[in-house]
DNA sequence: CCGGGCACTGGGCAGACTGCCCAGTGAACG
DNA sequence: CGTTCACTGGGCAGTCTGCCCAGTGCCCGG
């Protein structure tokens, strides 16, 4: 576990220009094609690189409304309220947590007025006690994880 | 905007195997090649299909622990706020929301221990009045976008 | 009702890339 | 000291991409 230098910077290569292909990579890191090859599979192997499944935009889905529903369950009941939860399109993301709430949710919905139906349809279970929803406003940082794999690396610049 | 059955389908098949390419796709969908290429091309200008960008787990990097941190913004000090996390790498993610907190964020942490440090490089900055965490202990549903696709490619028909 | 515009088809072509293989080198290690 | 391992640099066949083109069915506006 663990990842070194050219680790990072293959993957930060990949994440700025995703369709760059081995061969164009090698040639901008300055070692031999087998050896991007090599540290690619092995990536992917270890799970460090879990995929490179294509990033769709739920607004332009006409989903704009992001939000963020605290649940708090009844007890034993969280297998349920899983099943539930992945039944419901606009649940992008289930979280069980520690702390106030049981479960952290991420919604989406076509409109303010659209996301209380989401939130019906959420909450609309019979173990659900209560919700407390945050509605997103902006999004100053995108889901982003290039300064964690730099830091990981052990600190590295850019190259393109 | 919006997205056909087609779209859609193209859109389930690069999640299901991201490195299919076209030739192969357009076998499996029974369309022609120059067909797959130019919805492809559409969704991408779109903005539906954002890119492609490698997937990494922070776990496998050595980042296991989970956490949504809802902060608690002086007034007028959004833009400061912002800006600091934004240097901290192991906020993967940021936003502002409306309800309790005033922003939610993702965090990463190596351990519970070291989440300790993270939140404390987190708010150890003068806007934030006051944070709550919550430990992410399972994830039921990962990041997923497939069932919203389906439902857009069913509903929406055309309309652009 | 006709002419366009549009998306899609099916095909062709050159160039580039991939997957795979191999021998050789240098460094780390038991 | 011999082995193991990562990396290099090169080669080869097969495949895919990017691009182009003519032909077709369909919807829309005139």
């Amino acid at each position: 576990m663990g990842i070194d230098r050219l680790d990072g910077r293959i993957i930060g290569l990949l994440a700025r220009e995703p369709r760059i292909g081995v061969l164009e990579m090698s040639r901008r890191l300055g070692v031999a094609r087998g050896t991007v090859q090599a540290r690619l599979d092995r990536l992917q192997s270890n799970g460090v690189i879990r995929g490179f499944g294509p990033e769709v935009d739920p607004a332009a889905l006409g989903y704009p409304v992001t939000a963020f529903a605290t649940l708090e369950i009844r007890q034993g009941q969280g297998a349920d309220v899983r099943a539930h939860l992945t039944t419901v399109p606009e649940v992008l993301e289930l979280h069980t947590t520690t702390g106030t709430g049981d479960m952290l949710c991420r919604l989406v919905a076509r409109s303010n007025a659209d996301l209380q139906r989401v939130i019906d349809r959420v909450v609309g279970f019979d173990g659900i006690v209560r919700a407390a929803t945050a509605i997103v406003m902006e999004n100053p940082v995108p889901l982003r994880i290039i300064p964690l794999v730099e830091q990981a690396a052990g600190n590295e610049g850019r190259r393109e």
